[in-house]
DNA sequence: GTGAAAGCGCTAACAG
DNA sequence: CTGTTAGCGCTTTCAC
């Protein structure tokens, strides 16, 4: 900047007002520090500008996983809203770990950013109490946080949409109904389960510890449930899967399944779909059971049968958190809110199948 | 800083010190300053570093669209190669649009990022120049630089995929093989054809013009183009899709496609799947065209049939681009190079179906 | 309209 | 082992 004021021949303030519009400074002045600008080179170095004027004009964003569809849809929004503000995002993956999400958070706290988004991995968010009363404002996305902070919320109704989906079995006759979800200590898929549980209640059907497998959603784990719920003496005509990735890795595991009993039948068993029509006498090894899963996914509705699912927005979360973060940086203090929203219900057909007439 | 250090009663480069780690400390003073800083809630700042030290600690990535798989895997590679290195990284969709691309890469060098790893939208990149000279490294991935900027570079084996691709068709008996790619405009989807016309040549197959459809991957237009495909005089018996959202949208269309010409038989026609064995009396409209797609996808070993795909490796792209730009910065100075990086053919059934007996 | 001086928070280089 | 000084590149404040 020195370099350029000497080359226009002006000084260094002057060449501050050209570089950020400023009003005041004589157009053929301007006209010669431009020259001089274009003749060095010159770049305005936004780090130094930030070291002085205390807004960094940048967010940071940490999520699960940006090579997970459901939150690379989530990054997507939050970087669009940020470039509307003129706002640029560092992202985080924390790979469901408390300590990357801890480091990545204090990392971008140090840089100075103006205010993050947190889809939690831990529980424990004290390490943040410091960051916020420092004035970093936070919002956090999909999961709230640990007890004791006071920020910005945004969900999903996951217990409202897990209820509708098991409904929605039981409205096509389902009266046993498995639940596979992700590990209970994950808050979204508490929430789901307790969604499932009061469906059954508002429908007066019992619930069955032995239907419910929480866990984590690997292929060996979710085989050995769904083998043990389908050897079981009164088994579920229908599974509710409490997330995308859970829904996936169970299809996968019923393929398996289906793959160690050989073929069903002449009818086109090499090629027979997952749950396609065909004969039931093979149950409980067969694959006609109805499926409803939590969370949409590419290709749902080209697998056979198509995938029911119960839709969540994974964009609408992450616009709607950036929105309310950049609400707050722009001077707004409203107390803190927790924002929830809605899921629907896509019928497609695994959805509809109905219970199996008989073993 | 100056407040933790009268705090505890020690000189501001003590406080430095200890912030850093640096030896030389008295453990006695050390920890005097450490509980000055806890009582304070004292935080480095670590644009004031940035700003005397000269390297950022930072990269920013330029993708197309985080919320697409093939990119968000990318991210996710150059996001761990990042934090291995201690560094953060900035990231920005450019949604293809060139504009943008240009706006976060000018955004990202005026935060003095170190480097940047650009998947190219536009095919300019002359505004670059000035940020390289100015010490800002880049490496491409994915996609070229346009032409006179001297960078490194990591592509997939485009042309040799698309070949390998094709000549698998060519060996299951295909000779009517239709391309349908990405607009040619793109490097990716040139490059692919350029490989699908070396391997028709390599079997001494005549190219026909009238099987080739680029352009957008959208429903609509694919799903035209394959309506015309299809009612050609010598229609194909094969495809091959340029890039994971054509084969997808194919997919579609061609599900599209038959529905619009009813059952095509009392052999589960309500569920029967794409290509499917069954009868083939009906095509032009029946769907029992083999598929070969450029790139994998989640699930395309789910559908009926399962979806022959060319694999290319995006966390491997953005891996090694990453490692490429750390190494540069880390002092190496080797002339610019080009990796390239393989892809290999994972057969699941669609590829492998033999052309239709007769029309 | 323009400019000079101070200082944002930190670290490098050199004393003591 | 500890402290002092200068200055990274910019904006703010106030004077001309």
């Amino acid at each position: 900047m020195n370099d350029v004021a000497t080359t226009a021949g002006v000084a260094l303030k002057t060449v501050s007002r050209v570089v950020n519009d400023e009003p005041g400074v004589n157009a053929a002045t301007a006209e010669r520090v431009r020259q001089a600008i274009d003749l060095l080179g010159y770049r305005r170095n936004d780090g130094a500008r930030v070291l002085r004027r205390g807004r960094t004009a940048s967010i940071g964003l940490i999520i699960e996983d940006v090579a997970d569809p459901f939150y690379s849809g989530l990054s997507r929004a939050v970087e669009d809203v940020a470039l509307r503000n003129d706002c640029l995002v560092f992202t985080g993956s924390s790979g469901e770990d408390p300590q990357r999400e801890r480091k990545l958070v204090l990392a971008f706290c140090a840089r100075r950013v103006d205010g993050l988004v947190i889809v939690p991995a831990g529980s424990d968010h004290g390490y943040l109490a410091p960051e916020l009363s420092a004035g970093i404002h936070a919002v956090f996305a999909d999961r709230p946080a640990g007890a004791g902070l006071d920020v910005d919320t945004v969900l999903c109704d996951n217990a409202g949409g897990a209820r509708s989906g098991v409904a929605h079995l039981i409205a096509h006759g389902h009266r046993r109904i498995a639940f596979l979800g992700d590990s209970a200590a994950i808050f979204t898929a508490a929430e789901r389960f307790r969604g499932y549980r009061q469906a059954l209640e508002a429908a007066g059907l019992p619930y069955d510890e032995s239907l419910v497998a929480m866990g984590t959603p690997e292929q060996a784990r979710v085989q050995a449930d769904l083998g043990r719920l389908i050897a079981l003496d009164d088994p579920p005509t229908a599974l509710f899967t409490g997330n995308g990735r859970t829904t996936v890795t169970t299809l996968r595991a019923l393929e398996a399944l289906r793959a160690t009993t050989g073929p069903l039948d002449d009818h086109g068993a090499t090629v027979r779909p997952l749950g396609a029509p065909g004969p039931r006498s093979l149950y409980p090894a067969g694959l006609d059971l109805a499926i409803v899963g939590f969370d949409d996914f590419e290709l749902a509705d080209m697998l056979t049968p198509a995938i029911t699912v119960i839709a969540q927005d994974a964009a609408g979360l992450g616009r709607t958190s950036a929105e309310l973060l950049f609400r707050r940086l722009s001077g707004d203090d409203p107390p803190a809110q927790r924002v929830q929203l809605p899921t629907h219900l896509i019928p497609r057909g695994s959805g509809e199948l109905p219970p199996r007439s008989c073993p």
